[in-house]
DNA sequence: CGCCCTGTCCGTACTAGTCGGTACAGTCTC
DNA sequence: GAGACTGTACCGACTAGTACGGACAGGGCG
């Protein structure tokens, strides 16, 4: 793999494990096995690399949605597969962890990527939400633009209980309740 | 106001402006106007003052939410104007905030007021929903912890979500969503 | 009363270490 | 040999924290 893929990947896994500010230059460099130079020659510093992984770290979680919310399956099914297998990728909050830094938001070369994966998930939900709706598998009654922006916060705000308490079943416990009050809908 | 009160109010505008790692001791004392001793001689460094910011922001936020719970209407129009008023009160997220820092997650002292804030809130919004159920508002087929889970998760992840795209109205809408579904339920 | 002593409180000046970034010379490939 | 690439050495600014000395009260004593 060439030095500045490498790059990218590190600077992938430290901004999920230490943040933006919490990451340094050198310790990305360290764990891509790259020098100094090497970095400040592919990228213009810290802020493009860092925009560089989040724009890849969106877009493997709005692909990896897709790819669920547009499979096999009734729409309700599919929506449920998915929020249920976001709790085996904790990884997935990696997005939303970003918002967090002063020095993201500020930067809008940083908190675009970020923003549009975002709003990418939540029309891919709105889209599933309606066709359930046309399915009579959920009522007119709901707002498939609402509720899907609710789906999403339940997620990112599962991620933050989980962190919160350290105990991964909190983020479950959320996603399980939401999912509990569509299908009380359903019935 | 002596300087230790302004100190810990300092410090917790400050974690909430940029974060754990991203807020300097001199920054405190500089607002605070306070000098270097004087901080190091109230509390042991950073985390200590940390701490302090943190279970008074834990408390606030606790005593804030059992006020509107506790109060007048029907147990759905308390849990109702309680979530609409979060959107008001957007520095509510500071306790959230904090889940994000590497450094506080680490640190059981800093963890420990943050985790036990959301449990507070948690199990009053629990006790508001087993009393909608008990009054009929609600049908027996919710899992009061659950859904009060859910709806913690909403309130941070909203915050997640404004930030990510700084508009505030992207939070109203996932907190809507959310009372949407409970109303949906209701009728 | 003046006097000193003692502990609390606070500001100045310093430390070693790290931050993000640059300069530059060397190496490798075509 | 030219250009892409990489490693070493350095930079000023900032980090969390310490050392230390001075201001200021209250209290015991002559």
């Amino acid at each position: 793999m060439d030095t500045r893929e490498r790059l990218v990947e590190a600077m992938q896994d430290l901004l999920w494990e230490r943040g933006y500010v919490g990451t340094s230059p050198r310790a990305v460099q360290e764990r891509a096995g790259a020098g100094q130079g090497s970095m400040y020659h592919h990228f213009r510093g810290k802020a493009d690399l860092a925009a560089a992984a989040l724009e890849r770290t969106a877009r493997d979680l709005g692909g990896r949605t897709e790819e669920v919310l547009t499979g096999a399956g009734s729409p309700l099914e599919r929506l449920t597969l998915n929020l249920t297998r976001e709790r085996d990728v904790l990884r997935g909050c990696r997005v939303g962890r970003m918002t967090q830094d002063p020095e993201v938001v500020a930067d809008d070369k940083l908190r675009a990527p970020v923003d549009e994966a975002f709003r990418w998930v939540r029309r891919m939900y709105a889209d599933v939400l309606a066709e359930a709706v046309a399915a009579g598998e959920l009522p007119d009654t709901i707002d498939p633009q609402q509720v899907a922006a609710t789906l999403v916060a339940v997620v990112q705000g599962g991620y933050v209980l989980a962190r919160a308490s350290g105990n991964p079943a909190d983020f479950a416990l959320a996603v399980d309740g939401a999912l509990s009050l569509l299908r009380g809908l359903a019935a």
